[in-house]
RNA sequence: GGGUUUGUAGCUCAGCUGGUUAGAGUACUGCGUUGACAUCGCAGGGGUCGGAGGUUCAAGUCCUCUCAAACCCA
């Protein structure tokens, strides 16, 4: 056991991690075999943007992921975490069109051909950065069932899922208002726009009516869209308006004639509660538009400057032509007035870009019969999120979903299988790519320009990633995966999607359950982010700290679901608590060299006692992980192994350790010393999976790795009763140290005790852990009675339930002062009687409260009675010391 | 405007279906080089649980209102 005596201080987690996640992974660990007879247990991981580097929200994500992972494969199930990467059209994009810009060319001077070579580069060379990080965190996922939502599979599920859709009618082309975003330069989803509460003005204006009359004043925000207004509307039953209704007004600068309709959409109490419509800029308005019959006038180029609809204004930016277009109002005299007004504000939440509604021909997917399925698995419980209150979330997000606009003018991702014959004009949608029109054999068929949303691939990602459309062993073995984790902002991108993608095409849910987590915050409570500047690199944070401290850091400290602040402080306390695992360890192999693994002899009670506790720890620690509540799993652990099995249970064995002459003795502390460590380090290793397997790797009888060991399970070492009397011996032991304390006694003078305890059961407590209260309070001759007849002459004492501890501190006590101590617990303790007195003696309580709870508080006044006895006693025999 | 979450010791957070004298870590104070650990040990001070009202024999824990913060949706 040499190895063990050389073993380090301090714990050093850059010698071990990289070493121990090599083997694991070269051993083929983390990749299982599909075993239909065993329980599966699978995972899909989210999968992180290809060029994308960790942030903090992912390594929490992936942490937990990993714990569940570890966990159920130590359990014993077949277990599967499949990850991979997603192609994240619009960033990965954008970040090649910087490069390209940095060599002043761009994708148009390339070629779509030449563009997406280069972004397939661009993949190569940055596209194993985030999966190299996550190794460096210790995800145990199967790197040999790695996927990418561009890889052949998916692009061939992607396929298979837009023409089946298509032909169901549930995929349709049209011309809608949509979100546009002019500096991505493409079309984006509702839920992509992201609202900002902004400082704005409201613009009054004057459109006179066609009569020469006063005509009407509208109030908008936006007074460059007026370009494109057809029409002013006002609520039918504004009063204020009602002769005005069907009249015709002119519409300033454009001088076109437009009409006064009514419509129940408009707020009377906005503005002058006469609104401009502009059905081709705005969505309320289109609507309208709709509903009216009213034309559409774009006035808008891609790239956000006024066309050719917008008269003298034509090729101005859109904030530029608002700044002419108010000027040359108030020079007509139309502007009436300018209000100061906040107002949501949406911008694209890629780049912050103002989006403008604009309306385009787009793709969209159908999305009330696909919401409706996806609503009932959850509301009847098929499909469950944790913490629940998400499911709230979801139901009601999808209850109000508008259509879903799938197409991107983007070149990067899964170009929309659809073509379009221009000599008879068929629109053909298939899954292998045409050579010509199916209807008139034409050869000039040309592609749709357009690719999918991203998230209309990662939408089929649970079974995309298992090989649909094949039918293949993982799929039905792993299909439906066991549970997704993911952070609470992609519910509605991501996990409704994929819910509804998977029962209609697999026919079943996509996951049993959802584990929501929240975001990682700052110290201050604030969004990292990297305008900021407040962000924090795991992999920093790594090799300062270790992998396994940053994990146990990031999923202890808050409860499920919610945001957790991101402390140094606590990643320091984290890692003092792995440092004190490994000394602990350390002082275990440094007394075991000579061990043998024969049946142990008697138990001590302080055996029994941490066997119990141990038990009890296994028990909730597996409790809390099969409820996902990792933070209490950890906590739990936590607790155990630093109040229970170090500040105690290690204290109490170094007795027997020490001597060498009682062989039997020392090899039963040893014994359960390391029975203890070995089940505790199975119990950390889904948080802490370096760490556990370097400490067990030292250990003897030891296996492969730590990761595939069994997970410990409940043995029949409960015992009540071992617990109630190391209370006892622990509590009295306590108070010698406080009396210690208060009195100045120097930590290595050894002192006589006396422990007076009524009660034979607890005095044989007393007596059975004499030597252990001797080496835990540094006594010296330890006196224990049933009984005292004269009171012990100048000592301290505590009272304790069942047991008074005297200290003989000749010349060191203070009288007065222990008077003055014993009176205040008197009164303490007196109070406490009343209390209780009162409560048993109200009739409302002894009537409707239940048996056990008045039991309970019986057995707490009688506790009271007999402390407040021996207070009483130990109070005369003070003032009498005092008086003789 | 609707919704969710949060408000407990200086700080960060626990406290499950109402029933201990409300807990932990950290910070703070005192003492400490006994053969795992000073990234440590022992001991200690510190909160009446945002505010008001209510239900109940009993409320941090349920209800109503209210204040504050964060987030989501419109």
């Amino acid at each position: 056991m040499s190895e063990e005596q050389q073993l380090a201080k301090v714990y050093d987690p850059s010698q071990v991690e990289e070493k121990w996640y090599g083997y694991w992974e070269e051993n083929g660990f983390f990749t299982p075999q599909v075993e239909p007879e065993k329980k599966p247990f699978s995972i899909v991981m989210p999968p992180p943007n290809v060029t994308g580097s960790l942030h903090l929200g992912h390594a929490m994500d992936n942490t937990l992921q990993d714990i569940l992972t570890r966990f159920k494969r130590m359990q014993g199930y077949n277990t599967l975490w499949l990850p991979g990467t997603d192609h994240a059209g619009i960033a990965t994009q954008a970040k090649v069109e910087e490069q390209l810009a940095q060599e002043g060319t761009n994708r148009h001077a390339l070629g779509r051909e030449k563009f997406l070579e280069r972004v397939w580069a661009w993949k190569e060379q940055y596209g194993g950065t985030i999966t190299r990080q996550l190794r460096k965190l210790g995800a145990s996922c199967d790197w040999s069932r790695e996927r990418f939502t561009m890889d052949e599979g998916c692009s061939r599920a992607v396929r298979e899922v837009f023409v089946n859709l298509y032909e169901k009618g549930l995929i349709y082309r049209g011309n809608y208002i949509v979100n546009w975003c002019s500096k991505c330069h493409t079309t984006i989803s509702d839920i992509e726009v992201e609202h900002t509460e902004k400082e704005g003005s409201l613009w009054h204006i004057r459109y006179p009516a066609k009569d020469g009359g006063e005509g009407v004043v509208v109030a908008t925000t936006r007074p460059e869209t007026m370009l494109g207004d057809v029409a002013v509307a006002v609520h039918p039953e504004d009063e204020r308006y009602h002769n005005l209704l069907g009249k015709t007004v002119i519409l300033p600068l454009m001088n076109r004639e437009i009409p006064v309709i009514a419509d129940e959409y408009v707020d009377k109490e906005f503005g002058t509660g006469a609104v401009k419509i502009t059905p081709a800029h705005d969505p309320n308005d289109f609507e309208m538009g709709l509903r009216h019959q009213l034309e559409q006038i774009n006035i808008m180029n891609s790239d956000a400057t006024i066309n050719e609809n917008g008269g003298k204004y034509q090729g101005l930016d859109r904030y530029d032509a608002r700044k002419q277009i108010v000027k040359d109002l108030e020079e007509l005299g139309l502007l009436v007035k300018v209000e100061q007004h906040n107002h949501a504000v949406g911008e694209c939440y890629r780049c912050s870009t103002v989006v403008e509604p604009r309306v385009s021909k787009q793709w969209f997917v159908k999305m009330k019969p696909l919401a409706e399925p996806a609503i009932k698995v959850v509301e009847d419980g098929k499909l469950q999120f944790v913490p629940e209150r998400f499911a709230k979330i979801y139901i009601g997000w999808l209850e109000n979903i508008r259509d879903w606009c799938i197409s991107r003018q983007l070149w990067w991702g899964h170009r929309i299988p659809v073509w379009y014959c221009p000599d008879c004009g068929a629109e053909i949608c298939v899954k292998e790519d045409p050579a010509h029109c199916p209807k008139c054999g034409s050869g000039k068929i040309e592609q749709d320009p357009d690719v999918l949303d991203t998230w209309f691939s990662s939408g089929l990602w649970p079974f995309s990633t298992m090989g649909w459309p094949d039918s293949t062993g993982e799929l039905k073995h792993f299909y439906p995966t066991s549970v997704l984790v993911t952070g609470r902002d992609i519910i509605f991108f991501w996990v409704a999607r994929m819910i509804f993608m998977g029962l209609k095409f697999q026919k079943e849910v996509p996951f049993h359950k959802v584990m929501i987590h929240g975001l990682i915050l700052d110290s201050q409570g604030r969004k990292m982010s990297k305008s900021l500047g407040n962000g924090v690199d795991p992999i920093e944070v790594i090799n300062q700290y270790g992998a396994d401290t940053l994990r146990f850091m990031l999923i202890t400290g808050n409860t499920p679901g919610n945001d957790l602040r991101f402390h140094f402080e606590r990643l320091e306390a984290t890692r003092n608590f792995l440092n004190k695992i490994w000394n602990a360890s350390r002082f275990v192999m440094m007394n075991l060299e000579d061990y043998k693994n024969i049946p142990r002899g008697e138990l001590t009670l302080a055996d029994k006692w941490i066997l119990s506790r141990y038990e009890d720890t296994v028990r909730s620690v597996t409790a809390a992980l099969e409820r996902y509540d990792l933070g209490e799993a950890g906590r739990l652990l936590y607790e155990f192994i630093w109040n229970e099995y170090c500040d105690w249970y290690i204290e109490l064995t170094k007795k027997r350790l020490y001597n060498k002459e009682n062989i039997p003795e020392r090899n039963t502390a040893q014994s359960v010393l390391f029975e203890i460590l070995e089940g505790t380090m199975r119990l950390l290793h889904p948080f802490m999976p370096f760490l556990s397997e370097e400490i067990w790797q030292h250990l003897p009888n030891h296996g492969k790795t730590i990761m595939l060991s069994s997970w410990p399970e409940v043995s029949g070492y409960k015992n009540e009763r071992a617990e109630k009397e190391m209370t006892v011996l622990m509590e009295v032991i306590r108070s010698v140290r406080n009396i210690r304390a208060e009195m100045n006694v120097a930590p290595g003078r050894r002192a006589d005790i006396l422990l007076v305890a009524p009660e034979a059961e607890t005095m044989n407590t007393l007596e059975r852990g004499i030597e252990d209260i001797r080496q835990l309070a540094v006594g010296e001759k330890i006196t224990i009675l049933q009984k005292i007849e004269n009171n012990p002459p100048q000592s301290a004492s505590a009272v304790l339930n069942g047991v008074t501890v005297y200290l003989p501190l000749k010349g060191l006590l203070d009288l007065d002062k222990e008077i003055a101590k014993v009176r205040k617990e008197i009164q303490n303790a007196i109070t406490e009687q009343k209390r209780l007195e009162g409560k048993l003696g109200n009739p409302g309580f002894t009537g409707k409260a239940p048996e056990e709870v008045i039991a309970k508080e019986k057995e707490k006044l009688e506790a009271v009675l007999i402390r407040l006895r021996s207070l009483k006693i130990r109070l005369s025999d003070l003032t009498e010391d005092l008086e003789s």
